[in-house]
DNA sequence: AAAACAAGAATGAACGTTCATTCTTAATTC
DNA sequence: GAATTAAGAATGAACGTTCATTCTTGTTTT
């Protein structure tokens, strides 16, 4: 068998180490899904990763830190998500509709919902994972108000724009928590709730 | 994973014997909202029930059939929540937001949150589970079209009776999951959002 | 006295974590 | 260029702890 893995200069940062960290990431998150946090075993991600148990204490100081990077990585995984509709196409509502379209795809699946659960559960319980959720909540917030604040223009006061921005939070939210339960979600049916919300607008004079 | 199957005391049902189960259950539902299901330990169930580790292997076959009961009380006790709008004051906005109201101080309760999240989290990877929150959350929503066809009568179409709903059901879903991180919600705001879901109508012709 | 109830020590399995050891491979020596 | 050295990569058995569960013993009730 040839040896493909280059050494690491000493000193420099390892690119080797870079992937056998996110090797145990994705093994964990695997198991984590599965499972939840407090349910999966190190011998379980080991195996999962395909190394031995021992070997992951040399990238993590222990599960608990396994379990802080996960979080880490899935909350800002879904802040990115959303900061992906800077490339839609124009006008507003089409705007969102196509960003949140993928949004949708990624709430409504069964397995990032698992994932998102957990790490939810857990902020109810920690408060520096809830501070962290906060900070990914504050940051999709900021981003969705600027976008229809630039898309409206001085059609909508701030605080209909908050009132909307609001409800399509909590509308997101509620699908993941869907998704769980139920793997078939009307994809159609949610672009037309989504688009509803956006474009429903209770105090125009028509 | 939770087997949900439920197992009856052998002999009779006694008085004293059901309510030490409930004093079992109390101590569960405050420890697994503390540390989750799975982080959760019998003899701490035991200490907060104020009774021995033992003891509840009287009441209870095991672990699962504990987690298995709370997550049947959590879920029926919210389907209960909602029935509860029946006696709600006349006309449909007004009823919708009055018994709503109710709804929400729960949903925003973080300690209600923490409870949901975990079962939702179980949902999540157990088949059984989820199961159940799918029946829960027809039933919610059957009540909840019934409640709406019988307010508005032929003002609105079916359609746009099922879109209401499901928009109100996946507001107050994801109202639940913002309580995890943010015991700060604002009630009044969250009634006005809720009442602009309600009387939104894309389709009026005013 | 019998039966049900209660408590907590005992038990074994499973867990997270550590560590002595072996592999692998780049670097060095001859 | 073969042999040797050096060092990080990787292993998995072993450790102490904690867990769910059972067993033993004592207490209360009928």
């Amino acid at each position: 068998m040839i040896g493909l893995e280059t050494r690491d200069a000493p000193g420099s940062i390892s690119e080797r180490g870079f992937r056998r960290r996110c090797q145990v990431l994705d093994a964990a998150e695997t198991c984590f899904r599965r499972h939840g946090f407090h349910a999966a075993s190190m011998a379980g991600v080991a195996a999962e990763a395909g190394m031995s148990v021992g070997h992951i204490y040399r990238y993590f100081e222990n599960k608990e830190a396994v379990i802080a990077a996960i979080v880490e990585r899935d909350l800002t995984a879904t802040a990115e998500q959303f900061e992906r509709m800077r490339e839609a196409p124009e006008g507003v509502v089409a705007a969102m509709v196509y960003g949140l379209d993928e949004c949708l795809d990624q709430a409504a699946d069964p397995a990032t919902s698992a994932l998102f659960l957990e790490v939810m559960a857990e902020a109810a319980r920690n408060p520096k994972v809830a501070r962290m959720a906060a900070g990914q909540h504050a940051k999709i917030r900021e981003w969705l108000t600027a976008l229809f604040a630039s898309g409206h223009g001085a059609e909508l006061t701030q605080g209909q724009i908050d009132d909307v921005v609001d409800l399509l939070l909590l509308f997101m939210t509620g699908l993941r928590v869907r998704a769980a339960y139920d793997p078939d979600i009307d994809h159609q049916r949610m672009i037309r709730l989504l688009s509803r919300i956006i474009t429903a607008d209770p105090e125009r004079k028509s």
